[in-house]
DNA sequence: GTCTATAACCGGATAGAC
DNA sequence: GTCTATCCGGTTATAGAC
């Protein structure tokens, strides 16, 4: 850790900084990878030499969004201590934490389409982002009793769930999102309402069933 | 109707028709401007005269499919009669209908995620197809009975649903789509399960507490 | 006013020299 | 690692033909 960067990796930050400070100026599109190059103090294809496309350096903005949303949702996570109360709060952190940046949540859906983007949450280089994700809701579970099968799959399933809530967010011109926001209120309570039955013992055969059929459509899991 | 075609209408059709065959042949990022336009017999900028850019070109596509799928359809709603077999038919149907444009689907939900793009099931442009698709299964409903306020949503949700297992299939890599497949069986049993419990008598107030939100969260709505 | 063509523009991406 | 020169293809400007 604490590696003392070599020159290749100034240079390879100088150009996500200049890049980060294009798009949220004039947003992806306008900004050229040869706006990106000047301001960065290197040429066009020294640029391409560290990103070998223009969205790659969307990356580094994703990261940055999800650390926002992580570091909204702390005091959250320390205050409230029911589930449909952190589940809330983490959602609407989420939303907070997303709002100036509706284009590049756009620009994500986007990829994510594409299964071999390389902006596509499910490629390699997103996975960790996805992980992190997944962990803050691990985070927003913590202190609700379930059964281990059920806390073991839930992460990733309230991961895709607010992902869901972006795609929403994303389509919703209503005034200052109203539309994403009841949406949130309501979801979330029909989300802790299932956790909960799906926790009730006496459901222990249809819980299973269930989460071994999720488990099959896993796309990293063997047909 | 039946118009006879105007000159303008017949290059259009030309135009539609290289595009058509080239997308298929080479795939939409590989085929060019200039490919369609030579194929068509017209000058590039003839081309742009009929189609202000590409992909206002795939929308002839996505007509293409749908109608596919509407014909593979025919015989399954002629022969089954319960929903749950009409709905499971229909979904195969699908699959069979997209199964030769995997490439294609992923580019309408590269589109879908952008809410001003002209190939956004969302933009009027593309409503037709729409409303054609929620069409399909307002059939599939046939003759099952239930609440009138029910009948009225169902259509739209079930469009959705199908786009949803369009979405999976698209990321989903097994042989032959067996995860696909898994999937489509598994929840039509579970949408099936759904509609017959929102349609029991006793569950009144909360389908219509349920429906009255799906409303307010439509997007045309007012909010 | 409907249609067609030619020539350019622009920006993402690549080749290859240093 | 860095640069310059170039390619390539979507798109636009614009002028003329019917």
């Amino acid at each position: 850790m604490a590696e003392i960067p070599s020159k290749g990796e100034r240079t390879k930050e100088r150009i996500v900084q200049a890049a980060l400070e294009l798009f949220r100026r004039d947003g992806y599109e306008a900004t050229t990878m040869r706006a990106v190059a000047d301001a960065a103090g290197v040429s066009l294809g020294n640029a391409y030499y560290y990103f070998a496309s223009k969205d790659l350096l969307l990356q580094a903005f994703y990261q940055e969004v999800h650390e926002a949303h992580a570091a909204a949702a702390v005091p959250v996570l320390e205050r409230q201590k029911t589930l449909k109360a952190r589940l809330l709060g983490v959602m609407r952190a989420k939303l907070e934490a997303i709002a100036p940046y509706r284009h590049f949540s756009a620009l994500m859906f986007k990829s994510a389409a594409d299964p071999k983007s390389p902006l596509s949450p499910f490629h390699p280089a997103l996975a960790t982002i996805r992980r992190e994700g997944e962990q803050l809701f691990a985070e927003v579970l913590r202190g609700t009793r379930m059964p281990k099968d059920l806390a073991a799959e839930l992460p990733a399933l309230l991961w895709t769930y607010s992902m869901g809530i972006v795609l929403y967010w994303i389509h919703d011109d209503s005034p200052d999102s109203a539309r994403t926001k009841k949406l949130i209120e309501h979801s979330v309570e029909l989300v802790v309402g299932c956790i909960q039955l799906a926790a009730n013992p006496l459901l222990r055969p249809l819980r299973r069933r269930t989460l071994q059929l999720l488990k099959d459509l896993q796309f990293g899991a063997a047909t």
